[in-house]
DNA sequence: TAGATTGTTAATCGATTAACAATC
DNA sequence: TAGATTGTTAATCGATTAACAATC
């Protein structure tokens, strides 16, 4: 059966965008031997205000600390686990195996986080049946039915920006739910498919910019400690 | 004589951080062949409110757009490169010649927002003195005097997880001002050194996570069109 | 018990949006 | 001129922070 948590409302996108950094802080944690730990230690790693991750992790946490103690680490772990991976699959193909396809086929933090890219595709006849870091590179004609038969929900999308608009209508087309798209480009979806884009180039551009422009980084360092 | 522009208060990051987009766009619509265009223009393209473009827009041009004609492409594409440039140098270095570090070498997309990657440092000896799509391969002990020497302030950082923290430790002694750091570890630093976290796993789980959830990404497509 | 830490309600803060006067 | 588009001032919206009562 499944237990969904339906009546809490979903959380926001900065909340979301925080959890995988709770997730590795708490992970180290525990791995270091606690068993337990406080949202102002959490807190002090990632910069952030304790208020913040306590009310984060009373978003996603059906549990909950306990005053004095703190948090249950492999308790909160195990949540926010499930909710990152609630009702997802985790199974991935990677579009377009160049050389950033490629380093993200090595990649193995995404191992970690639960991800597996199962297959990559590519339209180039030179690469297609070869395997690399334990992925199989397809051709872009068997792409749909391979989707289709495992029921793939998440594509990265690493092809040169003429060919993805392209390649995405038949990611689409193929069932694929969620994009990350590399190209810089916008590409055209229907409402209910999710297209992250991820600009490398224009988050130098971005880097650069707050140099240049003296724009502090966040929330400044604290001062003093315990 | 340097012409800076500090009567201007500085933009929000948000506001930077779409500079970029609007580079890339505007570049398009100059090369297409127009002289001029409207923010509502702009703004249907990246599905964000035409109000908040012509906000941006003021913020770093200096000229602005005319009534009814719109805004002058060349003018204020220079003028949003200028902004984005800066008071800062081009060069960036790269730490950690793996997989990824190569593909981010061999990206071409930095160079299009006006960046070159100068120089790579690892600590394999087997691939010191290599030269990668154009970038020598230098060992870390040469890291300081290059850095140095060439006045170089910005730096990726694409080495594992345990060797990240050492190596930004000898960057900033070296007098890298802004890092790019795509291990998942928190860096320390001083506080007038920028760090820019990217953890592309995170990144990954969070469209994951969105997806499970089904929270709507941004704003929804604008029905209707001209 | 005393004290540390949680969870929540109210206040703050900043970004986005709406409304509208200015102008080519 | 008429009309489209800009730039700005005020309103809205949502996330973060502050304050504080609850509790192990």
């Amino acid at each position: 059966m499944k237990v969904q948590s339906p009546q809490k409302p979903p959380v926001s996108e900065q909340t979301l965008a925080r959890l995988p950094g709770y997730l590795l802080i708490l992970r180290r944690l525990l791995q270091e031997g606690n068993r337990e730990a406080s949202a102002a230690q959490v807190a002090r790693e990632l910069l952030v205000s304790p208020v913040l991750v306590r009310k984060d992790l009373a978003a996603v946490s059906r549990v909950g600390g306990k005053p004095k103690t703190g948090f249950d680490l492999a308790q909160l772990i195990g949540d926010i686990e499930h909710y990152l991976g609630a009702d997802t699959r985790r199974e991935v193909i990677l579009v377009g195996a160049g050389s950033l396809g490629c380093a993200l086929m090595s990649f193995s933090g995404f191992r970690d986080l639960g991800f597996r890219i199962v297959a990559a595709f590519d339209s180039d006849p030179a690469l297609t049946g070869l395997t690399l870091w334990d992925v199989p590179i397809l051709s872009m004609e068997q792409l749909p039915a391979f989707c289709r038969g495992l029921e793939i929900r998440l594509a990265i999308l690493t092809v040169p920006a003429r060919a993805a608009p392209s390649a995405a209508g038949l990611l689409i087309a193929s069932g694929i739910r969620a994009i990350w798209n590399f190209a810089p480009v916008h590409l055209d979806k229907p409402a209910d498919v999710l297209i992250k884009n991820e600009n490398l180039a224009a988050s130098l551009a971005l880097l650069a910019g707050r140099l240049g422009h003296h724009i502090p980084a966040g929330r400044p360092e604290k001062e003093g400690k315990a």
